[in-house]
DNA sequence: CTGGATCCTCAACGATACTG
DNA sequence: CAGTATCGTTGAGGATCCAG
């Protein structure tokens, strides 16, 4: 919105003005995930130029959308968080998110997996439905150095970046998770065939696919 | 997605890569309402150069999301129509549009309403529990040389560009639209202050801003 | 007259180096 | 670590021209 607008007086063009230029809604998908340093935004967003995400941020502050906020001690330093509004997007990007997911395919040829992208996927696949009503499970799922956190409570996800602190059960996975999402190999398969290590909950990991359904 | 992409295994990423550049989505959303030449789109999307349209149409094709349709007599010559993946964008846009509107403010200088923005706005606001079982009302709405038609029907709206075959009414207005949606101003009120002319049926006019509120 | 293609300019992006 | 600076490349913006 800096410096170009799409210059008519629509919700859907201000919403582009907003976060619509590249890599805007990528920065707003990691964010989800809770607040990052601008470092950490840099190493999510591969190939992102160091100037592009300064001048992405400062759009996306000026636009109410981000904002900076003062890390606690140990951290120390700055990082940047969704406001309200930017908090507001969730939905939609789930909606976009698995109108793309529908169109992937096979990982194509240099693609990589990111822990802003895996959050997501466990986003665009959870069923509230499928939660129970007070019902709580905690899952840290690991894919190489790719480490996401995804509490499930109140027929609601709550998914973030790095290590939980007291997960039910630890998932160490690889590609092979999208095919126990889909139904394709069942968890019990899944751990029998070694395509994924399972530490705490057994019975955790057997409703995983129950809750993040493809 | 022609050249470049964000190389994320992540269906947010890919869907960015398929409509997410520059017009990519205003184009998708003249698009639903139904199949455009060429020139209408052009008119449609203020400032766009023909270059850029014709790349974005093409990359939209290569996308599967946008297909040339040819013209049936007497209009003669080719259009562009959403294929069914362009089409089931529409929840996703509609909710885009939303969180969008909610940050427009008052029009800013310079910035114009076109039919497929007016469209897209009778989409947003539009509140299917409002609508009756069996209710069919339609509207043809005029604002300058915007003209959109609106079909009320089992709880959907149908939104068209042009004039309607046979409209309940035909409503001539201007910006005082927007405080009829909002409900700041009665039907029978911007009648009277001369802020709106409508032409047949005072029922369905009156029923306006049931079915679409701000 | 519509539907583009072509050319040029400039701003934004991409890559890398560098600094507080 | 968190940006800023610089520079080459790409794509957008704008005008014009061409073909059916």
């Amino acid at each position: 919105m800096a410096t170009r607008d799409y210059g008519q007086y629509c919700g859907l063009a201000r919403a582009l003005d907003l976060v619509g230029e590249r890599w805007g809604l990528l920065i707003v998908r990691d964010l989800l995930c809770g607040p990052q340093r601008f470092g950490e935004l840099q190493s999510g967003l591969v190939g992102i130029p160091s100037n592009v995400l300064t001048n992405r941020l400062k759009e996306l502050e000026a636009g109410g959308v981000v904002e900076r906020v003062l890390l606690a001690a140990p951290a120390r330093g700055t990082a940047y968080a969704l406001t309200e509004a930017g908090r507001s997007l969730e939905a939609t990007l789930v909606a976009l998110g698995r109108w793309g997911a529908a169109r992937l395919g096979d990982p194509r040829q240099g693609e990589v997996v990111t822990a802003g992208s895996f959050a997501m996927a466990l986003r665009t696949t959870f069923r509230p439905g499928a939660a129970r009503a007070g019902e709580r499970v905690a899952y840290e799922v690991r894919m190489g150095d790719v480490v996401v956190g995804a509490i499930v409570q109140d027929h609601a996800v709550t998914v973030t970046v790095g290590a939980l602190d007291d997960p039910d059960v630890v998932v160490e996975t690889g590609p092979a998770i999208k095919a126990v999402m889909a139904g394709d190999l069942t968890p019990d398969e899944a751990v029998a065939g070694g395509a994924v290590t399972i530490t705490g909950s057994k019975r955790a990991w057997r409703r995983f696919p129950d809750l993040f359904r493809i």
